[in-house]
DNA sequence: TGCTGCATGTAACTAGTTACATGATTGT
DNA sequence: ACAATCATGTAACTAGTTACATGCAGCA
């Protein structure tokens, strides 16, 4: 999966501009999948070359105009053509987890403060979700929720476990 | 986290080759960071030209020979430093979540397959990580320890997940 | 007066990956 | 005969990130 499928995946429901498919980013996938506007424009100038997306401009009053992407049949098949590849194994960079990997060189100061920085981070992102749920779930395809509730879960699970690291490394929490 | 910092920490502790150190990762943060000799070798040599590490030539009978490389004072303050900068948010790529959140414009048949591979891969790793805690454990750090329960404890909850993703989208399991 | 939201983009860089390239030894 | 282990590396490429750059509208 790179950031060109997960646009034309986006653009099978509707079309979108370069913001929406940010905004769509930030509220769905972007547990499993990040991105920014410096990967999505470029990405989408490269698929409209190639023919897999059209654009039109659309002008807004009180807004700036925004370009609208639309898929393509030769886009649909980029699209399912992806479906069909292989599937690639989940990659996972956790800067928190190298560093208390290698625990034993730091001091106390500096464990609590990065399991302290990892909670915070954790808890903001199940926020996130549990508003993005109340927010959007009936609207979810099944597949969709799903992903979502994992996303949930698996908060839960990480900030569990981080409980159990700061307990079990001596911190009082 | 960058390669080069986790190179230096596993430094900290003994001079290691480029393939000792590859052997290293696999054996201790692959989950949670991945290496290939063609990123472990470069940043070796950008490393002895920064004066963080040496080279020595170790000749072995019935063997290549190989370079083993030591840390120096300049590498031990960098390893340090990184300790010191701000830490990074958690970073996930999956593959398989990105697929099954568009499981909507998927066959069952390919659901099935991404599920069977995904479940694949998350055995093989825990049957990985089980083997790695039965030889190694006792010679760990507590951090280190740790990390590899973390990694056996997320492996036993992704499975569980992909069994309830893999129900609820109506396969049987 | 300043912040947030809407909207688009480029330039320079970084940090990696994939594929290629070699070769001896040990075990099955 | 073949695979696995030990051992090192380069070249070309990809896929992104960070920082920079702009500007209007609406709200407080």
């Amino acid at each position: 999966m790179n950031i060109e499928s997960v646009i034309l995946g986006f653009l099978m429901d509707e079309p979108m501009s370069g913001y929406d498919i940010k905004r769509k980013f930030d509220m769905s996938v972007s547990n499993f999948f990040e991105a920014t506007f410096s990967g999505i424009y470029p990405a989408l100038r490269k698929m409209e070359s190639a023919g897999l997306i059209t654009k039109e401009v659309v002008i807004q009053q009180g807004k700036p105009n925004k370009n609208v992407f639309a898929i393509t049949e030769a886009g649909k098949e980029a699209f399912f053509a992806y479906l069909e590849s292989p599937s690639r194994a989940t990659v996972v960079h956790s800067d928190f987890l190298i560093r208390f990997f290698f625990g034993k060189h730091a001091s106390k100061e500096q464990l609590q403060r990065w399991i302290l920085d990892e909670r915070n981070r954790i808890e903001e992102n199940y926020r996130k979700l549990l508003e993005t749920k109340e927010s959007v779930y009936e609207h979810l395809t099944p597949f969709e929720a799903l992903t979502l509730d994992y996303g949930i879960a698996h908060t839960a699970f990480s900030l569990e476990w981080l409980q159990l690291l700061a307990r079990e490394s001596g911190m009082e929490v």
